[in-house]
Formats: structure tokens, C-alpha cells, sequence
DNA sequence: AAAATTTACGAAAACGATTGAGAAATATTA
DNA sequence: TAATATTTCTCAATCGTTTTCGTAAATTTT
């Protein structure tokens, strides 16, 4: 069917084993033959078959990417695809292939994330966030397999991650409206089964805490959605007495908040003031313009990357990135009326 | 390192072959032997190398997924997120493997795409989002290799495609907007290299010709992104008089529009109506909500990988599957008050 | 009980490349 | 010119499977 190393040495009277050396340049040819053989390589049709190299030099050239889709965590499908398009083009610089795989289909076939990295004979894996739950996590650290996650802070051996410095955003965040004067500042958790919610919600109730302001009434359960945004908007917007502002787990949720308030006659940033995180491109457009922490997408997988092949080549262990986060003010807070009186 | 089949059967002391069939439960081998072949693999941790089987077994079960991230057409991240992530499920049912292919360093290896399916044997290549002066869609179809596109109109013995029918959806919109009185409506056009901005536009211009009222003055230039339907906006704002309508091509620069509008004064649907294209989640949570012509993503991308199974599998030729597209009134059109005049 | 059939396993070739060792041809040195 | 060194190619093993064919043993049929 396909053109093989075979038919061009056939086709030219010569063996195999030159073809493939001059097709791979090798200092044992001559120049001449390999000029020879390229070209009739390239009018011949030859494509190399990479199934057969790879399993030849017992180097599958391949990475392997999760993405968990099961439970829309952080319903940030875009925030994965720019992940994944980082990714991809990082990995094509080593020259390196990826291959995919869908959690949920997994999980059915009963395959854990090793066995189908096994399988493929993936030299790495790159995993897009991560449940909490996720029996699998234990096996994978004790795989040997080259491992990064992103969005789940681990380390080990072979495992390590990315993430942006979720705290020191929060940090930023709260220290901006404790700045305008707030104190009764309402927060929208994340999704329970992603770890980064618990690392959020947790640096806004130490902060909170400290300053002794901290009750359990201005915390609210989101997952990450623009609908449960909204739904928690409009029970923030039924409260007896408003908060002075509103701290949302991302911007996706603070939209949905600003929609629900919108509908109440509630004024952001006059009645309340409102910041989001992750610094999505919608929030340049919606109205008010949305004061959020950004995280650089672009930069996590980058390091992720970098990392597996860190790993992978050189043979370095695991660490934890953390990334800086940054304040983005916009719009949605403004200083607080009361404090001013 | 990795064990074997032939590990296993020194280890039971039968030959590779029989451990072959019993893990593959061929029928000549005693159950009581795969039942003992089956327990030693699991004591031994055996993997089977799938760069072997696909070697020895010619089939690669493996899909390429290309996708277009050069210039950010359609500026739509998610939606081709929300492609993958079906096809990805979709190949699983199948027993394939996706492998991801980014369009801008192979251009740069000056690989082909058909090149870099050769290569790793993919048996079929989907292809999300096409750009018009692509001088590859030649060798495609010529080649042989079994095709799907979205976003792109072309069927031909091995490539087919999927999309919705744009055409369709425009006249939705726009017989809804006549409905309501509207006669001078504004177009934004979405990127030029994107095949489906054509046809949008083109039905768009017959339909006001056809009514005597189309105007170049009422068509502008945008390329699908927030941006260039904020840009637009500030313009049509600017206009010495307004239109009745405007027709965005997606949704995201409708969203760009709310937002210049709102800056400017303009209400919406009040001073003018505004319908979208793609039906974005986000459209729900803008002020006022979108109203938009929806297109089923899951659907194109489930028929696209049903069309390439059936190509692959069975033989069939590659068709080109039109879906129908669905009108989501919303808030943002309003009948026409000159009308009621 | 002999013949025919079935069952269960082994031997070996194949898939398409790579690669180190060795052989032949050519070039270099004494 | 002979000996040595260098270049250039061939040989053959290898990677981990699958699969066809062969054959001995077990089973069934006559």
C-alpha cells in the first residue's frame, strides 16, 4: 500500500538500512547517496511511518492530555481550549505529539489515566484540572509517569503543577476592598470539587478573620457557572441588608451576579461593589466594566509544558509553580458610601 | 523495562503467541489458559504496547484533529473546545485515539496536513474551522484520506462536511426582523477568511435586495470579536441616522455592540434592535439578553464524526450535512416604533 | 479400535523502521 | 607498493505485537 524504506531500496538497488540512514542524515552515507534517495523518496511518495519508528527507538514522542469534562468544572471550556492550544504548539517545539483523552469515556472503560498513558506509551501527562475526589491521583503519583497538573497543587517525584498564586489573588483582591472601605464583603465559592474553590475560599475567611468581620452569612455556593452566579446574585440581592460588596469566585459567576442585580435595580458599583477572577475578555464588556484578578493562561501552560519536558529529558523532579496574579480595576468597585459618612 | 508478552510466557513457560491469543480471547486457546494468562498479566502489571499492535495490525485507530488557531477565527476558543470535546467522546465509542494537530507550526515544519496524517497513520482528519486561502484544501481532496470538515461547505469523495445551514439562520433573523417592521438593518460581517461569513453576508444582501433596501452603507467589516463588534458599534453610534436593526454575525460582536451602544445611549431594543448568531450561554446574562440564531454545536460535531466513521468503516462517500438552525427570541428586538407611526 | 475431527498450543513470519558491527571500497600514509 | 586509516555501504538483530500454518494431543465418530 504505502510507500516503504524497503520499495526505495529496491527501487534504487540498495538496502534498507541505507535509505534509512540517509533519509535520517546520518554521518555514515554519503552525501550523494543521500541526495539520491531523498529525491527519489520524495517522488516515490515516501511518508515514514511513525508507528514503526517509535516503536523501534522505544521513544513514543507523544504526550498525553486529560481534560476533565465530566463535571463542567469552572465551566471554563475556553480556558481549556487555551490551555490545550498553548500546549500544543509548546509540544511541537520538542516535537512532540498529543494525544487526548476525555475523562469521562475513560472512566467507563474502566482504564485508569496509567494504563492509557501505558498504553500509548506516552512519555508524559499533562492534566487540566482535577477533582478532589479523584481516586486515580494516588496512583498517579506513585507511577513513575512524568506528571503536571494544572489548577491542583501536588508535588512529588514525578508529579508537579502550575497553577496561579490562588491566595495572593484573593489577597489582592480583598486588600483592594478593604481599601475602599468595605468590610461587609459577601464571597461566591467556586465548585466544591475543584481544589482551587477551598484555596480561594480560605484565604478570604483568614482575611476576613483577621479583621474579626468574617461571618458564615455572606458566604455563598456557587460552581463556577454563570447560573449559579445568578442564583446566588438574586439571594444576595434579597438579603435584608446588602453587603458592601461581593467577591466571586471568577468572573464568570460576577456576571451572572451583575445580570441578577441588574434585574433588582441594584447599582454596581454605587449599591455594592463587585470583582471577579481570572480576568475573562467578556469582562472588558459587560456593563459595569468588571474589576477582576487576572491569571495569565497563556503563562501556566507554558510552565506546565516546560516543566514535563524538564521532567522528562533531564530527569528533574516535580516542583510547584506558582504564578503571579494580577489586579485588574475596572469598573465594579467603588469606594464605600458609609465609610465616607 | 515494561513487561512483555514475552515476559509472560517465560514466566508460565508457554510461548508469546499463546499469551496473544489468550489476552485477546481467540478461540483457540483453552479458557483455562486465558483465565491463567489473564491473572499472571495482572500479577506482572502488563500493558500492551499499542505502537506494536498498530503496527503489526495496520490500523492506527487514531483520528487527527486539526484546528485552526493562526488567526483566531471566530474568536471562538469554546466552541472549537466544545467540537473536540464531543469528537473526543464521540471516537472513544469507536476505540480511537485523537491526535491534535496545530495549524500554525506545521505550516512552519512545511508539512502538509496530509503529511502529518501519513505520518501517524491517522485513518480520518476533522477539521475545525477552514480558512479560505488555505492553498492545502487541494491536496486534501485529492488525497484520498477520509475528511470532515466544519465551518467549511465542501463534500467530494473523500471529504465531507457539517455545518449549520448559515444561510438558513440568516433568513430567520432577518424575516423576524422584517416581522417586526425593520427595514434599514445594519450588517456585521464576521472574518473574511472564514467561509461561513461569506454566506452569512450573501444571504443577508440578497434578502434586503430582494426588498429593494440593501446599502453598503449598512454593512461592516468585523472578524467574529468582541473588539471588532465594539468598533463597529461606536461607528453605526456615529451614523446621522441610526438603523432599525442590526444583524451581527455572532454572538460576541453583538456583545461588543451592546457595550458601544450602552456607552453612547443607544437602547436597546428601544432605538434598536440587535440580533446575534451562535447562541452563546453568555447572551442569556447581557443587558438586555440576546436574542440570537442558535446553532447546535454538539449536533455538527457528533455528525461530523459519525460522517467520518461511515467514510472510514464503510466506504461512503463524504456528503455535505446541513442542520437546522433555531431562532432564541430574547430581549433585544423590538418592533419597529416608525412602523407603528 | 481405527479413523476422522476437534481442540489447544507452538513455530515463525510479518509490520516498518533503526542501529551497531562488520565488510568492501576508497583514500591516506610510510 | 604495502599497510593503514577512512569512508560508505550491507547484514542482521531488534522493538512488541499479531496471525497463519502446522502438529500433537484430546475428543468424537464410525
Amino acid at each position: 500500500m504505502a510507500v516503504t524504506i524497503k520499495d526505495i531500496a529496491v527501487e534504487m538497488g540498495i538496502t534498507p538500512s541505507s535509505v534509512s540512514k540517509a533519509l535520517n542524515e546520518k554521518s555514515d552515507v554519503s552525501t550523494d547517496l543521500k541526495r539520491k534517495v531523498r529525491q527519489v523518496a520524495q517522488e516515490m511518495g515516501y511518508k515514514k511511518n511513525m508507528l514503526a519508528v517509535r516503536l523501534v527507538t522505544m521513544k513514543s514522542n507523544t504526550l498525553g492530555v486529560f481534560i476533565f469534562s465530566r463535571t463542567k468544572i469552572r465551566n471554563s471550556e475556553s480556558t481549556a481550549y487555551k490551555y490545550l492550544n498553548i500546549m500544543l504548539n509548546e509540544a511541537k517545539k520538542y516535537g512532540y505529539d498529543i494525544v487526548l483523552f476525555s475523562i469521562e469515556s475513560s472512566l467507563s472503560e474502566n482504564k485508569s489515566y496509567i494504563d492509557l498513558c501505558r498504553e500509548r506509551q506516552v512519555e508524559g501527562a499533562l492534566f487540566i484540572g482535577f477533582e478532589n475526589n479523584d481516586y486515580h491521583l494516588e496512583e498517579l503519583v506513585h507511577s513513575g509517569l512524568p506528571v503536571v497538573m494544572i489548577e491542583k497543587n501536588i508535588s512529588s517525584e514525578n508529579t508537579g503543577c502550575v497553577m496561579v498564586d490562588n491566595a495572593g489573588g484573593i489577597s489582592l483582591g480583598m486588600n483592594y476592598l478593604f481599601t475602599l472601605g468595605h468590610e461587609k464583603i459577601a464571597f461566591i465559592k467556586g465548585h466544591f470539587a475543584a481544589e482551587l474553590s477551598e484555596i480561594r475560599f480560605s484565604q478570604y475567611r483568614k482575611m476576613m478573620e483577621e479583621k474579626n468581620i468574617y461571618s458564615d452569612r455572606l458566604v455563598f455556593e456557587g460552581d463556577f457557572s454563570l447560573e449559579s452566579g445568578y442564583a446566588v446574585g438574586l439571594r444576595i440581592s434579597e438579603m435584608p441588608e446588602l453587603p458592601d460588596a461581593v467577591f466571586a469566585s471568577n468572573d464568570l459567576m460576577a456576571i451572572g451576579v451583575i445580570r441578577a442585580f441588574s434585574e433588582k435595580g441594584i447599582k454596581i458599583p454605587d449599591d455594592i461593589s463587585l470583582i471577579g477572577f481570572d480576568n475573562f475578555e467578556i469582562g472588558k464588556y459587560v456593563q459595569p466594566k468588571l474589576t477582576t484578578i487576572a491569571q495569565n493562561f497563556s503563562d501556566i501552560a507554558e510552565s506546565a509544558v516546560t516543566m514535563i519536558f524538564n521532567m522528562i529529558n533531564s530527569g528533574l523532579h516535580g516542583r510547584s509553580v506558582l504564578l503571579d496574579p494580577e489586579l485588574i480595576v475596572r469598573e465594579s468597585c467603588a469606594i464605600n458610601k458609609k465609610y465616607t459618612d
